[in-house]
DNA sequence: TGACAGGTCTATGCGGCGCTTAGATTCTGA
DNA sequence: TCAGAATCTAAGCGCCGCATAGACCTGTCA
């Protein structure tokens, strides 16, 4: 970043802006263990003092970013739902991109799910886009129950597998150990990932057709 | 722990596994955030530096844990395929219990999966009990397959798919993000676990009498 | 028995960390 | 125009991981 050019003015002007990047920019360059405030100040090219400025502490300019991630990974899942062909289609492509995103963006990702690093649940914004996103996923299901591409009944248990499996292969994929596993099977992660989404679709279908009901 | 004690004699005696229990007690109390080598020294009566006379470094320590958790969480693997009456219970119950296992031992948990705290693919011994417990998976996926539980075909999407939802669940359930989500569904969390995991073998079933066929 | 080598622990110090406080500088609007 | 608010710097607290040097204990072998 801009560690070297001295500012033009005392007052920075979007010092709040600058940092967010900065610490992005740090947590993909050496990782999340790398983000200290006193890093990211250095980075941004200010005194280790200013960023309790524009944040009360490490965890809200943390949290800051988790809720743009949030808002990110809905504004996705909302395209990928709303570009699928078919209600089935859109279940598997909101698998792949869930876990897309999670590749894409590791360090939104784990500032999203990591309570030790950022409070999301404690900001609105990033809340209301959590669930918005939830949302998506909750509608796709209950379009494919309505087209009979999913088994019938209680649709909570599969809400929460599919988001399970999503954050699962998202989880493993970004913190390492799937990549070992996927080679053997599919060649490559991405590909792996493909097979397993639509396979859950294909899987799904076959037990709504072979009469499976869902329920407690 | 004995921070207040007085050691009998100026050696330990059983330092190394006196700071693995102090580090447990202390994520278990505090989360992972509050673990330091200086305060799991603290907690454990020593001076600073001792603990450097049995871990390089605190990555070190932490990775002798995540070991230990993979060796408890193929025990239990093991036990679980061992006791179930059917392969397809088998496959209910290793869900369950890899989900309970993160649950009930968090610590560990976090440990075995986050590389920003250590480093259990760099370990021997952490590394083959991950292997044993992936293949358990597979061969119970297998025993599956061989009675007509699951679909036929390529079993590596499928044990790939049964390994992230695991994860998936165990992971939100740990970190926070599904409790909320899961008292609209089930009423409680583990009530929704076991309908998933229920839900998940008995669509797998239903998808095999469809003769839906896995492959790339 | 006693010297000594090696393992175990303490003491001390380095730079970096999160966060606080006090004070300097700049911007804003009445 | 000018006071007050907003933004930044400087300095300091106790904590951290880790390195080094030296104190202590214990097993070994002459």
């Amino acid at each position: 970043m801009s560690a070297n050019r001295p500012r033009a003015s005392y007052h920075h002007g979007s010092l709040r802006e600058t940092l967010v990047r900065a610490c992005l920019e740090l947590i993909r360059a050496e990782g999340i263990g790398a983000v200290s405030l006193r890093r990211v100040a250095r980075e941004a090219g200010v005194s280790p003092g200013a960023p309790y400025h524009h944040f009360p502490d490490r965890a809200a300019l943390l949290t800051a970013i988790a809720g743009e991630g949030f808002a990110m990974l809905e504004e996705r899942l909302v395209d990928a739902r709303a570009a699928a062909p078919s209600p089935s289609a859109a279940l598997t492509a909101l698998t792949e991109t869930y876990v897309r995103f999670a590749h894409e963006q590791p360090a939104y990702f784990h500032l999203m799910f990591r309570p030790e690093l950022a409070h999301p649940d404690k900001d609105e914004a990033a809340k209301e886009a959590a669930d918005r996103s939830f949302q998506v996923l909750c509608d796709t299901v209950a379009d494919c129950q309505r087209a009979g591409d999913v088994p019938a009944g209680d649709p909570g248990p599969l809400v929460t597998a599919l988001w399970a499996l999503a954050h699962g292969l998202a989880s493993l994929w970004v913190d390492g150990p799937l990549d070992g596993r996927a080679k053997g099977f599919a060649g490559s992660t991405e590909a792996l990932v493909a097979q397993v989404a639509q396979g859950v679709a294909a899987v799904l279908a076959g037990a709504a057709r072979a009469g499976v009901r869902l329920g407690p």
